[in-house]
DNA sequence: ACGATACGAGACGCATCCGTATCGTAAACC
DNA sequence: GGTTTACGATACGGATGCGTCTCGTATCGT
């Protein structure tokens, strides 16, 4: 007997990938440029793109599935080498990733419209939360944990991993969401990795 | 020669600072309960507020004007006032209250609005920062600068309050920013002052 | 050649918001 | 009592986005 053809037999005119791109790419872009969320019409989009707007809800359902597959394509923006060599070193590279994620328009941008979809559309903001932050977050917990196995951090604090996590981010994140137009101070990144490190309060 | 009367005598029916005071807490409580800054409307607010829409432009020229007002109002929500028995017991003051203002909506709601508006509106994210995120931080600074007096923080750091203030606050804002689910967990702005205080290495 | 589908362009009716204007009523001063 | 302004309600024309549909053209498999 032969199996049904689920994977039907695709007829007429093929879709053009090059068109769902740019598309991306135009959101992205319009995004990055200032763009929010709620400003961000589906008939703007197809315009800017030089695209018919069929063509956009041929592909897309609705303005969120758009935005998450914009958002998926953000995220590609690879994670950061870590050199290795030290606990500390792996720290400032981590912290560093930080603020250059912070002074991108396409992260930054991206980041605080989602943060605006916490109460008004918990599903995208839940998406985004496990497909680019979560991730990030997980990257740190483990280069943690491995300090915490070479006895570069305190053994008495691995129980919270998460909170050492918000420890290690905060600082940059504050720094480059409150203070987007901070000067770039030279060895930033080594200074807040010293405060995590050794703290505010006098040595012992 | 008589003086210009710039303060002009009033005539007619008074204004109902009433009303003034329904609409600025509808537009508080739009937002608390999710509403996007972009999906606010001058028609949905008169609407949910019960007052006409002419009301409402009589008193303010646009919907940035009005949300100035509200942000204000925000605002006006109290500083903690600090024991003042040691720097560690005002900084587990100091960071749990910007733990509540984290869970409180109207506050975080407002923020993450109010950060939304970064690249598409700056004047008014930067009137937002002026009236208060500055002030947040300017007595946090000041906190700190009482602790390197009295010698419950390292000296040399005193330079740069700013990053101070950073690291200070960052651990939390993150946690309540990214983790608005997180359980409560007792002593956590303790736990975080000590992080703070003596950071994640080892004692020396 | 032929049918099927994609594409850009744009028209379509519907809905919503804009900012203004016009009601009738209310509340102040003279 | 007359004037002035505030107020809620509502109507107004204009603008814009929605999601669907129809064109004419292009590109695939058969």
């Amino acid at each position: 007997m032969t199996v049904p053809d689920t994977t039907a037999v695709p007829r007429g005119r093929p879709r053009d990938a090059a068109v769902g791109h740019k598309v991306v790419e135009t959101v992205l872009r319009l995004i990055a440029d200032g763009t929010t969320f709620g400003d961000l019409t589906m008939e703007g989009i197809a315009r800017e793109a030089g695209v018919g707007k069929a063509t956009v809800y041929r592909r897309w359902a609705s303005k969120d599935a758009l935005l998450l597959d914009a958002m998926a394509e953000v995220d590609n923006a690879a994670m950061p080498v870590l050199p290795g060599t030290s606990f500390r070193d792996d720290l400032v590279v981590a912290v560093e990733t930080i603020r250059r994620r912070g002074l991108a328009k396409r992260d930054s941008a991206m980041l605080r419209n989602m943060l605006t979809q916490v109460q008004s559309n918990p599903e995208l903001w839940q998406r985004y939360h496990e497909t680019v932050i979560a991730k990030r977050r997980a990257a740190l917990a483990r280069l943690i944990e491995r300090g915490v196995a070479t006895g570069e951090v305190r053994s008495d604090l691995g129980s919270d991993l998460e909170l050492l996590v918000d420890f290690v981010t905060g600082p940059m994140l504050t720094r480059t969401a409150f203070r987007h137009d901070a000067p770039l101070e030279a060895g930033l990144s080594e200074r807040i990795v010293d405060l995590i490190l050794h703290g505010i309060a006098p040595g012992a």
